[in-house]
DNA sequence: TACAGTTGTAACCATAAAAGTTACAACTAT
DNA sequence: ATAGTTGTAACTTTTATGGTTACAACTGTA
């Protein structure tokens, strides 16, 4: 089980808008062309960034812009604004059985190991900004 | 989207065969009773903790044992067993184009950063033994 | 030896989430 | 007015999961 390349798409996207866009007017067919996803993924990606005032989209005359600075956007808050995870990253069994010992304290055992690895990984995600990606792309292009 | 049950699944099932493995014959129905899913659900997960090297169940007379000790066995070798990733925890769009600046770079510029967050949550997972679960367990118990 | 209780596993179904696609109304700059 | 876009609904396909039934094979015991 994978969390949803929603997430890399949307990396992504901010990636071409915010390296791109000085260049090129970035219209969802044009960023659809480098992820390599149909134009109506990349909408939807877009609607998502935009409602976390990520960036901007022009309906109409069309193009997404930056809205925030590079140095302000974390891996987690693309994250976050495309909702890869819905609250616990970690799925439970629904009913454990309250007349066992263990199917009683399961949560109470459990809940915390788990919301700690989570937070581990999201942590490691608020540690990274899209400037510092751009700063590693713009080596290499 | 989450990580799937099977790992709390796989947990609970622990717990129960080495807490109550004492008392009780620990057959694939009674662990199903205690974290209430069908008990071939709870064959499948013993047969990756077989697998593992962690348990043994004897086939015919039935009933899970504890093989390793609770102090050797960590949140990631259960993870690990009963396989909720299948290797990188972030899916990646396929085939980003390599035509494009961006479509080109993007797997060198992002994946040791996704690496880094798995690894993260892995060696949190990693600092959790069965061990620790049982002496809280017995706690509340 | 026969049997009752189990495990191991195949097969199939139902459900849910994701992602791809088509289609089209609404918007905007020229 | 028009050409180029966006926003979004609707539908399809795919995939993973988990639930369920079924049954052969195994094992300890009467």
């Amino acid at each position: 089980m994978k969390i949803t390349s929603r997430f890399t798409v949307a990396v992504h996207t901010l990636l071409a808008i915010y390296v791109l866009g000085k260049e090129y007017k970035m219209t969802s067919d044009l960023i659809a062309s480098s992820v390599n996803v149909n134009p109506v993924v990349i909408r939807r990606t877009l609607s998502s960034l935009k409602a976390a005032g990520i960036i901007d989209v022009k309906a109409g005359s069309g193009g997404a812009v930056p809205v925030k600075d590079a140095e302000d956007i974390t891996l987690y808050d693309v994250y976050t604004a495309v909702d890869c995870v819905d609250g616990n990253l970690f799925n439970f069994h629904e009913n454990p059985n309250p007349e066992c010992p263990v199917g009683k304290n399961i949560h109470a055992v459990l809940d915390s190991h788990l919301a700690d690895a989570q937070t581990a990984l999201e942590n490691k995600l608020k540690s990274v900004t899209l400037a510092d990606l751009m700063k590693r792309l713009n080596i290499l292009i």
